[in-house]
DNA sequence: AATTACTTGTGCAAACAATCACATAGCTGG
DNA sequence: CCAGCTATGTGATTGTTTGCACAAGTAATT
C-alpha cells in the first residue's frame, strides 16, 4: 500500500467518516450515499469518494454504501480492528478527565498506566482503577505492559524531557497536550492536542469579522 | 486587510510563533532569526518569513527579529491584546479541567459563565469562583456579561443543541470539544478540538508503519 | 569607502489538495 | 431484456500551500 501518497487530511477525514458510520449504524441505517455521509461529515460529496477511492472500491454505483461494511473498512484502514495500549503522563486536571473520559475505550483506547512525578499522588488509585507510578518507573512499566502511545498531559515545562523518556522507553507515537511543539527523532509521530492555538484561531477571526 | 487571502494554516502557526516569541521573552532573548524561530516551533524558516510577510515588514535584515516587537505585532493580528470572555457549557470532568486550565486566563481568555443541565451542579460554585447556571439562563446571562466565545463541552448528544443556543444568543464564535461535527449558519466559527481524530490517525500511522 | 557576513522579503516553481463533471455500473420496472 | 434512474469512481482542472533561491538591505570590519 502506497503509505506516502495519502494525503494527512484524509486519514483525520476517514476518521470522521467512521465516526458518523458508527451513528448511523445506531440508527439502523442501512445503505449511504456519499452525499448525506459528506453533510453529516461537513465535507464536500466528491472529496468522501475520492478519499476511500485511495484504499479500494468501497460502494456500489447507483445504491451507496452499506454503512456496516464501509464502517467496518474504514476501522480496518485506521487501524481501529484492535486494541490500543495508552500511558498517560501527568495526573492534572486535564489527566484525570482523560482518565475518566469514556469515549477512548469504547473506540478501543485504554489507558493502562499512569504516571506522575508528586510524591503524593504516587501509589494512589484511581477511581478508574489505575495506580499511579512514579515517572523513574516509566521505562520498566512501558515494556512491561506493552504500551503503544504515550499521552502527555504534563506542564509545558516538562513536556519534551516526558516525550525524550517515552521514546527512549521505545514508545513511537505520542498524543500532546501540552502548550509547545515537541522534537521527535525521526520515524515517531507526535499529534498535538492544542486549545490554545484554537482559540487564537477563533480570536482572529473575530478580531477581523469586526474590522 | 485582504482577510480571505490568508491561510488559515499561516494563523495557526502564528498562534505557535506567538508562543515561542513568549517564551524567549522569559529567557530574556532581544532578537531572534527565522531560522531559529523556525525550528523551535518546528517549520521551514521561509514559511516563517512569509507568513509575517502577509502583515508587514517586521523584520530586519541582516540582523533577525525584535522578540518584543514581533511577539506584540502577532499578538495585535491574532487579536490577543485583548480579553475575551468565555462561557462553558457542560461541567463534566473535562469541563471542570478546562475550566481550572490557568493558562487560558495567562493568554487573556476567561471563563466568565459557566452551565449545565444537571439540577445537582446548578448553583453550585466552582473553586475558581463561577456559579453553575442552567443552561435555560444561557440567553440571559450570555448577554449580560457580553460573551464572545462558547465552549462546547457537553456529551456529544447535546452538543449540536448547545451549539445552536450559543447561535441563538448571538455568540458567533464556538470552541467545540465534543466528538462530532457541528453545523453552523454562514458566518459563524467552529474550532473542534478532537482527541479521538488524533489518536485514530496515530493508529494509522502506527499499522501502516508495521506494514 | 569598500568588503564581507548575515538575514530578511519575495518571485517563481513545484507539490499538494479540493472540486468538477462525466463515463461507468448497478438496480428497477415494464 | 431494455430503458431510465441513480450514485459511484475517476480523469481533468482549478486552487492553495509550501519551499527554493536570490535580490535587497543592514551591520561590522578593514
Amino acid at each position: 500500500m502506497k503509505f506516502s501518497k495519502i494525503p494527512s487530511a484524509t486519514i483525520t477525514r476517514l476518521s470522521l467518516y467512521s465516526r458518523a458510520l458508527e451513528e448511523l449504524l445506531l440508527e439502523h441505517v442501512n445503505i449511504i450515499a456519499s452525499d448525506k455521509l459528506a453533510q453529516k461529515c461537513g465535507v464536500n460529496p466528491a472529496q468522501v469518494r475520492k478519499d476511500l477511492a485511495y484504499f479500494g472500491e468501497f460502494g456500489v454505483r447507483g445504491v451507496g454504501y452499506f454503512v456496516k461494511e464501509l464502517l467496518f473498512e474504514i476501522k480496518k484502514i485506521l487501524g481501529l480492528n484492535r486494541r490500543w495500549r495508552m500511558a498517560l503522563v501527568g495526573i492534572g486536571n486535564l489527566g484525570l478527565a482523560l482518565v475518566a473520559h469514556e469515549n477512548f475505550v469504547k473506540q478501543g483506547y485504554e489507558f493502562v498506566a499512569v504516571f506522575d512525578v508528586d510524591p503524593k499522588k504516587v501509589g494512589r488509585r484511581l477511581p478508574s482503577g489505575q495506580i499511579i507510578h512514579h515517572i523513574d518507573e516509566l521505562p520498566t512499566v512501558v515494556k512491561e505492559k506493552n504500551i503503544d502511545i504515550g499521552v502527555i498531559a504534563t506542564p509545558a515545562s516538562q513536556a519534551q524531557a516526558t516525550a525524550r523518556l517515552l521514546v527512549e522507553a521505545g514508545i513511537k507515537a505520542i498524543l500532546n497536550f501540552a502548550p509547545l511543539q515537541i522534537q521527535m527523532p525521526e520515524g515517531y509521530i507526535v499529534e498535538n492536542v492544542d486549545f490554545t492555538v484554537k482559540l487564537d484561531n477563533l480570536a482572529y477571526h473575530l478580531t477581523m469579522e469586526a474590522v
